[in-house]
DNA sequence: TAGATTGTTAATCGATTAACAATC
DNA sequence: TAGATTGTTAATCGATTAACAATC
């Protein structure tokens, strides 16, 4: 009951897709049993941080073994909630919008893109892969219809705000924003960023980090 | 000192870039200075955090007015090492690369992405908006030539491994990963994911999380 | 001046890591 | 059995938040 109200940390949640597909990965070799020991060698990640996580999922190990991989994955995909597929319309059908609309891993966590929506036009009546785009008028009637509750928002910036706006008046309750835009919305309506600036950022900092430490170890690149 | 051997927290990083497009906005605005009250407010932070963030930026403000906008965006730009534009190459020209070379936002983080590779010779000899596409054979001699030191990987999860050691390989120092795979590399090179599986369980979470407080709460949708 | 905002020091909170007994 | 691995409880670490004096 305390889990369902805190729930599992969010550092856990993100190393949950890693482990997944290793897991996938071992199943596929045939492998039936791992050890969390041979996960994090594997993920660059600690054992006990590993056995940590594991226990989130509620699966239980054999001492000296390890853990069952079919048990593992299927309690990280129902912890995940990906054991049930979710719909989703993608809102902006430009390249981002186009790559999002043809990725085919999105089956695998239970995601599927059902439509995108666009201003333009001249896009609608197109597919990009298997997705059908249709003008934006037409959004409010799709999700009505069909109980979609994700959108998927890859339009630029000055527009993301307003489109965010227009989901959540549509009844949506989770958006994936891919829009280099922080949205303002509603408390109640579930916000997840993939924002390739703060992704970016990290990877700069870690950069100017190395050659800080490099210069103080005094490492040279040549001589 | 002891600043550069820790550096700036990781969660603040990941804040900077949020914090430069609102002032960017500010600015345009026509807007001289700024408070942390305000930010937070328009971020959904929390006025002592952004005062904390922005203290290691090393910009001081005035009490009762805030902070100089102009300073802060440079200080932010130069803590981040965004004021010296970086070269990268991009390998795997499919739609998610295709995506990632128009993206016209990279301009603004001091990101260039110079040039393309994939190993579908079709796509050699074209353009992904502005950026050239090279036979993968080439890359090497590329980055030898150029001074490249960031990589993009938005190849398939099979081959990605093998294109990281490749860009080790070649000299490359930071890898900037969008495929689905984990990737195993010496620990000196620095990586880091844009990871949409990770993106979504956080989603997923999320949303999880919320209904079952909805549901504790004993809201309903309809009756 | 009065009051809002800054900057700093201390308290709290949550995640990671360490230690170790239990177990196969 | 011996030894590797699990699971739990406690210690550590780092970031967030609170409290409050300084300041314009």
């Amino acid at each position: 009951m305390e889990d369902l109200k805190r729930g599992i940390p969010i550092p856990t949640i993100k190393r949950f897709p890693s482990y997944l597909r290793l897991l996938r990965q071992y199943l596929e070799e045939g492998k039936e049993m791992v050890s969390a020991t041979t996960l994090a060698e594997e993920l660059g990640l600690k054992p006990i941080q590993v056995r940590k996580d594991i226990s989130c999922t509620g699966i239980e190990g054999k001492p000296k073994v390890g853990f069952i991989i079919s048990y593992l994955i299927e309690a990280i995909v129902h912890t995940l909630g990906w054991d049930n597929a979710t719909d989703a319309v993608l809102i902006g059908a430009g390249h981002l919008g186009s790559a999002l609309a043809r990725y085919e891993g999105f089956e695998s966590y239970g995601l599927k893109i059902v439509a995108a929506f666009d201003i333009d036009k001249d896009k609608c009546g197109t597919k990009l892969g298997e997705v059908p785009v249709f003008p934006l008028e037409s959004l409010k009637g799709y999700i009505k219809e069909n109980h979609v509750n994700i959108g998927v928002v890859a339009v630029p910036a000055i527009q993301a705000q307003g489109i965010a706006e227009l989901l959540v008046e549509c009844g949506i309750v989770a958006i994936w924003n891919f829009a280099p835009k922080d949205l303002k919305l509603p408390e109640n309506v579930v916000v997840q960023r993939t924002d390739l600036a703060t992704s970016f950022a990290v990877l700069s900092a870690k950069v100017k980090r190395k050659i800080a430490n490099d210069e103080l170890s005094g490492e040279v690149d040549e001589w």
